[in-house]
DNA sequence: GCGACAG
DNA sequence: ATCTTGTCGC
């Protein structure tokens, strides 16, 4: 199992993230994206699977993936998954064969205690535009949103818009989406939508997950 | 001091 | 997230 992390680190850790939130850059996007991937871990006793998928866009067909499989060393604290997850997300991401336009992470970008979640992370370390969709909120609050698809909401925390809270399908709860890295919450939130069709999550999202669980399934329980 | 708390 | 089966509902 993942080992503690001493209260002393804890704040170091912390201001690796503040530091990092300033090389987070945001802005409109260079090239429409038609190569979009999406990464997610599954976890299973102390080993982690990280799954990247690269979906073309608009046919939103799987071209690629890959699974990076580790054991995990810093355990999950809220607001240090980073720590946790990201260096198998990056390993995972840097197989694939082609070097996508945009990533979907699976939790939060700037819609974090710092403005630095694991989103931002990869979108730093790869130099390439990144969105968080997150199914639940960690930091801020919004209004109700309206029951259809594309319905919007912002997130606010500290007075500051961090994210956006999104319908992704009618009557289904919203996910929580901000920026990762090299592109604007309004372009976020559109990505979002255009690929997500017929569920709650983007398809290359719900993909990777899937890659992501079938493997660990397939790995043996480890022992403490 | 008391909750809240991505995956 | 994980540990776990069936079950209620569109």
């Amino acid at each position: 199992m993942a080992d503690s992390v001493p209260t002393e680190l804890i704040e170091e850790y912390r201001q690796r993230q503040r530091e990092l939130a300033h090389a987070v850059i945001e802005r409109s996007l260079t090239k429409a994206p038609t190569v979009i991937a999406a990464v997610d871990v599954h976890l299973r006793g102390s080993w982690g699977v990280a799954a990247a998928v690269a979906y073309t866009y608009p046919s939103l067909e799987e071209i690629d993936h890959h699974v990076a499989t580790g054991r995990l060393t810093f355990p999950y604290i809220p607001g240090l998954l980073s720590y946790r997850e990201a260096p198998l997300c990056l390993k995972a991401i840097r197989g694939l064969a082609q070097e996508p336009d945009l990533i979907l992470a699976d939790g939060q970008g700037r819609a974090h205690p710092r403005r630095a979640g694991i989103a931002c992370h990869l979108g730093v370390e790869l130099g390439l535009p990144t969105i968080g969709v997150a199914k639940s909120i960690l930091v801020g609050r919004h209004d109700p949103l309206g029951e259809e698809r594309g319905s919007v909401a912002p997130l606010v925390a500290d007075d500051e818009v961090v994210g956006m809270a999104v319908r992704t399908r009618t009557g289904v709860t919203p996910v929580y989406v901000s920026v990762g890295h090299l592109i604007t919450l309004d372009e976020a939130v559109d990505w979002t939508l255009r690929t997500t069709t017929r569920y709650r999550l983007p398809e290359p999202s719900r993909r990777a997950h899937r890659l992501a669980q079938v493997t660990a399934r397939t790995l043996p329980t480890d022992a403490p």
